[in-house]
DNA sequence: GAATTTAATGAAAACAGTTGCAAGACTGTT
DNA sequence: AACAGTCTTGCAACTGTTTTCATTAAATTC
């Protein structure tokens, strides 16, 4: 038995092949009792019509292809789910690609992308490689940079301003009354997120005149248990600092349970903490403060976001949409130890 | 300017169409001086090949298509990962779509994704609606089943043996002297994993004489939150389980913040032991005692499997593939408290 | 009841490639 | 130098659908 094509459908039902094309894309264009024929012959022949032959018409793939650096971490997890349940709900189907931070690796899932017509890209961040920029702008694909929000970003950009993230969570531990401040981050270098929350946060502490000392500051790469051995290092001397600001919450988490195993209370005489607000992040004990981004919420608008991007033939249509974020007060953190010594 | 097609890149060439197309897919084919002046002339256009139009052809679209429950769940963040690396290694790109454990919503999807034709499908564990399984057949796409291996299903699968994770599991309680026992589990009515980690638990506690009492076995959905907030329940009067038998580590992690806030010593006075052996697992503190799940493994195994049922074209191809499981012994599970205090 | 719209359908030309076939260009042999 | 055999390459048919245009049937108007 051949799989059915729209002729044999066209055939079961006596009409052309025309007829049963339109009765799938533009059902008011053909009589109700045809439609039913119709309808009663796709449903009896099994057939499943083929997007690639309808996508080499010019017409919508109706794919969307989404780049994120890795799947596998909880921060972009929810974001992939979040954009891709809005984005499927329209009709439209996530071609998935990530790249594991390496940005060439990037360009070339890029043009795979590409390669399959996806009717729009999203990206995770504004940097990316020229030759990133350049294919997508040459396809016309309609782009949209996740994640990140920057007013004046060339890029439409849908995401949460992470000056603003690293500032918060600086303002928050100087108001505690922190001076001896620890920094943990991932490298800066290629990662815009990373690098905007820690210069904003640098920036606040420098103009409350604290210094930032540099063995409290460390770089670890994106995992619990990396986190956790870099701070048990940060945390085993006397000289420690009082309040530890993380990047984000799985180093945050890290750092928590580094400070538990060297049996350092938290927030008695050390305050975490991180930026995200991951699931689980709530319920740990000490529950962890944390900036807030709704995952959920930017993955959903992004997703209504870019099918209107599709929708436009305009492609220079911008968009810059800022998701706000909530500082989030929970155990982790408290009134500075030296502090709170003076007061008593 | 246009966009460049393979007759474009022919004219500039100085070729004809066909030989273009023989370049990309049967390069030995061409003398290599016509190869280098087609590859520049692709170059130079910045020709992106239409892989719909080649999909049309009965060849490969070269895509996977891959249905999990939520990718939001660390659970499955880190398989589809290394399925996704692994696949993508070999040129595939994956098609992406998760139904929120509603097996009539799977349907529909596999539906688009057939409509895409995936060149082969994944999907998670082996319940699924007689509808999905007819349209495959009907298809004739090679499916592979994920995340669970039964020696004896219909369907190809690779993953492992969840019966054989609840045993041990509960076994290593047994083994602690354990006798007083709790299971939070999720609903098992369309989970084949928990179900099948759940009744192999319970009948390995039958065998050894132990009664399960009715108030500490829980049902709890797929949260940290929910889980910890049932445990707390649980957990809260004299009257309560020596240790915790959790369908996973997500459960299991709530548990233990449970126990944390309710300043119940793990695992002085009670034992949890997950399944899955998440990310974070190990460095928790206490650090949970679980049965690892390889994820990497078996995602990457699942990747290079599916590409060589891709490869055969014998529809009935048959693999079960068993990844072992490994009991981590970690810190969270210790002998018995009515034990250790009659031993002492 | 004829003339004029309007609605419903079909025929055929795209779309962007791939591939079987055949012809022309080489190579090596006698 | 003629012949057979092997390499390269182009022609043209084909893939499954959509869409424009034309045609016919039905509905409306006068």
């Amino acid at each position: 038995m051949i799989k059915p094509d729209i002729v044999f459908v066209a055939n079961l039902a006596g009409v052309s092949p025309a007829t049963v094309s339109r009765v799938m894309n533009h059902p008011d264009l053909v009589h109700p009792a045809t439609r039913k024929k119709v309808e009663l012959a796709i449903e009896k022949s099994g057939y499943i019509r083929n997007r690639a032959a309808q996508a080499m018409h010019g017409k919508r793939s109706a794919t969307i292809g989404l780049v994120v650096p890795t799947v596998a971490n909880t921060i972009f997890a929810e974001v992939v789910q979040a954009f891709n349940d809005t984005v499927s709900e329209q009709g439209f189907t996530l071609l998935l690609a990530s790249h594991g931070y390496d940005l060439d690796a990037e360009y070339r899932l890029v043009r795979k992308l590409l390669e399959h017509r996806v009717d729009a890209l999203a990206v995770v961040g504004l940097d990316h490689s020229a030759g990133t920029f350049r294919l997508i702008a040459e396809q016309r694909v309609p782009l949209l940079a996740l994640w990140n929000y920057l007013p004046d970003s060339a890029l439409p950009c849908i995401g949460v301003d992470n000056r603003e993230a690293g500032r918060m969570a600086a303002e928050h531990l100087i108001a505690l009354g922190h001076r001896r401040i620890g920094m943990v981050f991932p490298t800066t270098f290629d990662n815009d997120r990373a690098r905007d929350r820690k210069t904003a946060a640098t920036a606040v502490f420098r103009a409350a005149g604290i210094v930032l000392q540099d063995r409290w500051q460390v770089e670890v790469p994106y995992s619990i248990a990396q986190a956790k051995a870099a701070c048990l290092e940060l945390l085993a001397g006397k000289d420690r600092p009082s309040a530890l600001l993380c990047a984000n919450d799985v180093i945050a988490q890290g750092a928590i349970y580094a400070a538990a195993r060297l049996g350092i209370a938290i927030p008695a005489s050390l305050s975490v903490i991180g930026i995200g607000d991951f699931a689980g992040s709530a319920q740990m004990e000490p529950a962890l403060t944390t900036v807030r981004i709704p995952a959920q919420k930017l993955g959903a608008t992004a997703g209504r976001e870019i099918i209107t991007m599709i929708g436009k033939s305009d492609p220079n249509y911008m968009v810059h949409s800022r998701i706000e974020l909530e500082l989030i007060m929970r155990s982790s953190t408290a009134i500075a130890v030296e502090l709170s010594e003076s007061i008593v």
